[in-house]
This record gives C-alpha cells, structure tokens and sequence, in this order.
DNA sequence: TAATCGTGGGT
DNA sequence: TACCCAAGATT
C-alpha cells in the first residue's frame, strides 16, 4: 500500500465521521459489510447535496422503506412526495426506477462491479465507484467534489476542471489501495470536508501534509482550478393560488421531465430558464378576481426566479383540468418544492402552519 | 463539451 | 449582497 493511503486509512480509523448510512467502527472491525441499499441511497441523496441536509431524509426513507423491494413496491407519487424539498427531482425518479430494475430484474441484488452499478438509472462515475468501494470492497477510483479538491492539491494539478477531470481519476485510482478501498475513498471525503476544505485548509492538521505539494507550492488553497463561470439571469413570471371556500388550494402535476419534473405545482405562466412569462392577472388560467399577494424570489442553480403571486378566493371546488383541490391538512404532504411552497405561503401565509419551508 | 437540473448554508 | 459550495447525472 502507498504511503498517502496508509496515512490516510490510519487518520480515518479515529477521526471519521458518523453517519447515518455508515456502519459503525466497531461492526466494521468485526467484518461486517455496509448494505448495499443504504449505501445507494445515501449516495443518490448525497450528489451535490449536504450532509446535513441528507440525514433526516435518509432517516425518513429507510424507517419507510427499510429495502430495496420496499422502495420498489411504493408508487411514485408517494416518493416524490417523500423527496419533496431536497431538490434534483430526476434523482427521486431515477431512485424508483433502479429499485424497479433492481427487485424486478436482479432478484433484489444489487451489481457488485463499477460496470454494473453505472448502468443503472441515475448511478454515473461517482456514484458507481462508491458503492463499488464502499459496499463491496472494489479498488474502484471514487472521485466527488472532496477527492477533486484534495487531489489537486496532494498533487498540484493546475489544470482548471472540469477539464482536469481525466487527470484527477488516473491519480485517485493510482493511490487508491486494494485493501480497505471503501474506508480509502470516505476517508478522502471526510479529509476534504473537515481539515482540506476550500477555504482556509487546516493543514497543520493533515495526515498527508508531509507529501503535500500544494502545502510545498504555499498556496494550497488555489486548487482546485475552476473554468470562470458564467451569471445568472433574472427571470419573471406569476403564480396563482386558488382558494376554494373550505381552504383547499387547486394544484396540478408538472410535466414528468424537466425542471421540477413530475412534481406539484401551483398554476404559473410559463418561465423557463430561457424565457420570461407574464407577470400580470391577464395570465390567470381561469377567470375569477385574482388580487396581488406579493412576490417571492427563488434561486435555482442556472437562473434565478421571481413570480408575482396571485389569489382568488371562494373558487368553487369544480373540475379544472387535469388538477387537483388539496385540502389545508394535505397541503404539506404535496410533492410540492420549495419555490412552489413560497408562493403558496406568499398567499396564505398559515399555509404551512408556520413549519419552516426553506 | 456545455446546459440543465434544487436547495440551503456559509462567508 | 453576491457569490461559493455541496458524496453529480443526464442529455
């Protein structure tokens, strides 16, 4: 084994973090191997997502579906509903069907091998490595965000990413050891979260500081060199909120893909990332008096959006196409995400009985 | 390769 | 305030 892993593995042994999805030391020492449905969850609920964010959900959906059969057998309404609110909806639609493909088509097994893992839905470089790592024991080269950064300064690779990415694979899989390649991979991830962060790295604290060329060079903190990235546009639109005399609120379903894809919604003109929509009443999807409530702002990743919010009141509970009146106690319980609850809040602000929405 | 795709917290 | 960042995948 090289001597970066060996420092690194001895590191983790005492300073790693416990988590929900991981085992602990003492059944790790006793042979015992993390389940691989746990493993997988954690990690789709984990891409580009906190850790703290991560810990009540995976919480949630474990105590409601404890395996992968389980998760395969619920409807997809009912885990949209259950993700509402950590964003990435495509991970919550892929996650149904992997567990589809997975009880349906492997007998509840899930692959083994790096290969295997990557060719199910919503399981790319990343993911695949780690629960080849992690869950079964394969020397697979785990690279995320943490690995990016830590690698590029142990090595002082100057090539901006996401160019550099090849380079940063090549190196991690040439230091990653045969033995212990899944305490290996989290402990580079738990090293780039607390002691190699991206500000202010505490490399006093370091296990591998002594081969550190980044440390060497003096600036460790300039890896990892990043393409400049672009800004991000403003755009508008409105929503309306329709209230019915008992207090339930008429929503629909969105498309099943694209942004905020197959979730709840109230009505809105049509934003996109590319184009504004209508902000005035005018744009209501069925005449009634709709009165300003307001507006609310909601940054996605790529543009940021700002709705004027308008309400009607005493709407009868009538068919209006394809939606749906939920009623006050269901409300919260919609796949409803976040930008969508602020403009539903903006329009009854008890909507939510006071429970934090963002 | 470049865009698309959420949300919350930190500075 | 305005960025940056977070266990990335898909098209």
């Amino acid at each position: 084994m090289n001597r970066k892993a060996r420092q690194l593995l001895q590191w983790y042994d005492t300073h790693h973090r416990l988590l929900p999805w991981r085992i602990a030391p003492a059944q790790r020492l006793a042979g015992e191997v993390a389940d691989p449905y746990r493993v997988w969850l954690s990690e789709i609920m984990l891409q580009q997502t906190t850790v703290e964010a991560v810990k009540a959900y995976f919480r949630t959906f474990v105590a409601r579906w404890p395996t992968v059969r389980a998760l395969a057998a619920a409807s997809d309404d009912e885990v949209m509903r259950a993700w509402a609110g950590l964003g990435y909806y495509s991970r919550a639609r892929n996650l149904k069907k992997c567990a589809e493909i997975i009880t349906g088509e492997m007998d509840g097994e899930f692959p083994s091998t790096f290969e295997g893992l990557k060719a199910l839905p919503g399981i790319g470089d990343y993911t695949a490595a780690a629960i080849a790592a992690i869950a079964f024991d394969r020397p697979a080269a785990v690279v995320d965000g943490n690995v990016e950064r830590v690698v590029t300064r142990l090595f002082a690779i100057t090539t901006p990413l996401p160019a550099a990415k090849a380079e940063i694979r090549a190196t991690m899989q040439a230091i990653t050891p045969e033995i212990r390649p899944g305490d290996f991979a989290q402990g580079m991830m738990d090293l780039g979260a607390t002691i190699c962060t991206p500000r202010r790295p505490a490399c006093t604290l370091c296990p591998v500081n002594d081969g550190c060329k980044g440390l060497q060079g003096g600036y460790p903190e300039v890896f990892p060199v990043k393409a400049p990235k672009k800004k991000r546009p403003v755009r508008l639109g409105a929503a309306f909120v329709a209230i019915s005399p008992g207090g339930s609120v008429y929503l629909r379903k969105r498309p099943a893909s694209g942004l905020l894809g197959g979730m709840a919604e109230v009505p809105c003109t049509g934003w996109t990332a590319r184009v504004d929509g209508d902000t005035s009443a005018n744009a209501a999807p069925f005449p009634a008096q709709w009165s300003d409530s307001g507006s609310i702002s909601h940054v996605f990743t790529h543009f940021e959006l700002r709705l004027t919010v308008y309400r009607a009141d005493d709407i009868p509970e009538q068919a209006i196409g394809a939606g749906w009146w939920s009623v006050p106690d269901e409300l919260p319980r919609e796949a409803l995400p976040t930008v969508m609850k602020k403009a539903i809040a903006a329009a009854i602000p008890d909507a939510f009985k006071g429970r934090q929405i963002a």
